[in-house]
DNA sequence: AACCCGGGGCT
DNA sequence: AGCCCAGGGTT
């Protein structure tokens, strides 16, 4: 019976590849990192813990999803918790945007399925703050469904493992490329063991910086190890000039200002202060200026306003009026 | 494709 | 002082 040969996106025999993946799992059983989200087969405490983790480091996600879980035990009750709350609980995480989000998630799936998260890609990447790469964790992690997951760690594996210049192992590649090479690898059945695989050797092993290719169950097919091994002088790491000590420096070493100018280091100002108020408290607008930058002048009122506005509209805060003034409030 | 969005830890 | 991190949304 004539088959259709897809043509494999790698220079891997079918042979090669069953080793490659027998040697990646076999690691992973051995090396595999412990996360409590992993030891649970509920869809919610996934869904939150993929949502922390976008742009999160694992140790820093840890004890702020289990006090998430703890103080919003379901996705009903998430949905039903006042979105004042949910910010509260986002603290010390960035993006607070994701809060929200995850908050009009819950409030959604409650509302139209009854707290029932859906289990199809499409379904999953319509859902506000879920994108192609939450999505398909998502659909497999939390709902055991073959398909690929790519993040940063795991583009990165690929991309040496099958660079298409040796000599240049962190060549970028497309989505596209990741995603076919990661559809190649996937052995149907054991996704879910094989994206966590390929994630904890690109966190322990094939790291950004270094990798530790003596310890990689990979090596053997690896193209981008021979690089490694003689690393050749990166363009940007060339040793600085060397500094004569009394030549034409620095005018004056500043005190390492933190020039956090950046509209983003305001909103986190913002968003900190509205978090440390009472549940029903709120801001007067002629006070929040000076309450988050300590320079605050006249001439800063329309750029706040139009921040706050921003804000507003993104569902982060609310602005009202209170005995005919503007105050500033977390959102009921 | 480029830009915006926090914050902390690492080198 | 940059760089990095289980990305998503907007333009």
């Amino acid at each position: 019976m004539p088959r259709v040969e897809i043509p494999s996106p790698f220079h891997l025999s079918p042979g090669q590849l069953r080793r490659l993946r027998r040697r990646l799992l076999a690691w992973f059983a051995a090396n595999g990192r412990d996360m409590p989200w992993r030891r649970s087969r509920r869809p919610y405490p996934i869904l939150v813990s993929e949502i922390m983790l976008q742009q999160t480091q694992v140790e820093r996600v840890e004890p702020k999803w289990r006090a998430f879980l703890k103080a919003f035990p379901s996705l009903n009750r998430l949905a039903q918790a006042p979105r004042r709350d949910v910010i509260v609980l986002w603290d010390g995480l960035g993006y607070n945007l994701r809060a929200v989000r995850l908050h009009l998630l819950a409030q959604r799936i409650s509302r139209e399925r009854h707290g029932r998260l859906p289990r199809t890609l499409e379904e999953l990447r319509a859902l506000p703050g879920v994108g192609p790469y939450t999505a398909s964790a998502l659909a497999c992690f939390a709902f055991g469904v073959d398909t690929p997951v790519v993040d940063t760690n795991i583009e990165r594996v690929l991309r040496r493992l099958f660079a298409a210049d040796p000599s240049d192992p962190d060549a970028p590649i497309t989505k596209r490329r990741g995603a076919t090479l990661a559809a190649a690898l996937l052995p149907a059945g054991r996704s879910r063991d094989w994206n966590l695989a390929l994630m904890d050797l690109g966190a322990q092993v094939c790291a950004p910086r270094q990798p530790r290719c003596g310890a990689c169950p990979l090596a053997a097919w690896c193209t981008a190890r021979a690089a490694f091994a003689a690393p050749r002088r990166q363009a940007g790491s060339q040793p600085r000039s060397p500094s004569t000590p009394g030549g034409p420096r620095r005018l004056s070493r500043r005190p390492a200002v933190r020039f956090e100018n950046s509209n983003r280091y305001y909103r986190g100002r913002i968003v900190k202060l509205l978090r440390s108020l009472a549940p029903h408290e709120s801001v007067p607008l002629s006070q929040l200026g000076r309450r988050i930058k300590a320079d605050f002048t006249v001439a800063d009122r329309a750029w706040l306003g139009k921040e706050l506005r921003k804000m507003a509209r993104e569902g982060l805060l609310e602005v009202r009026r209170k005995n005919g003034r503007s105050h500033v409030a977390m959102p009921s």
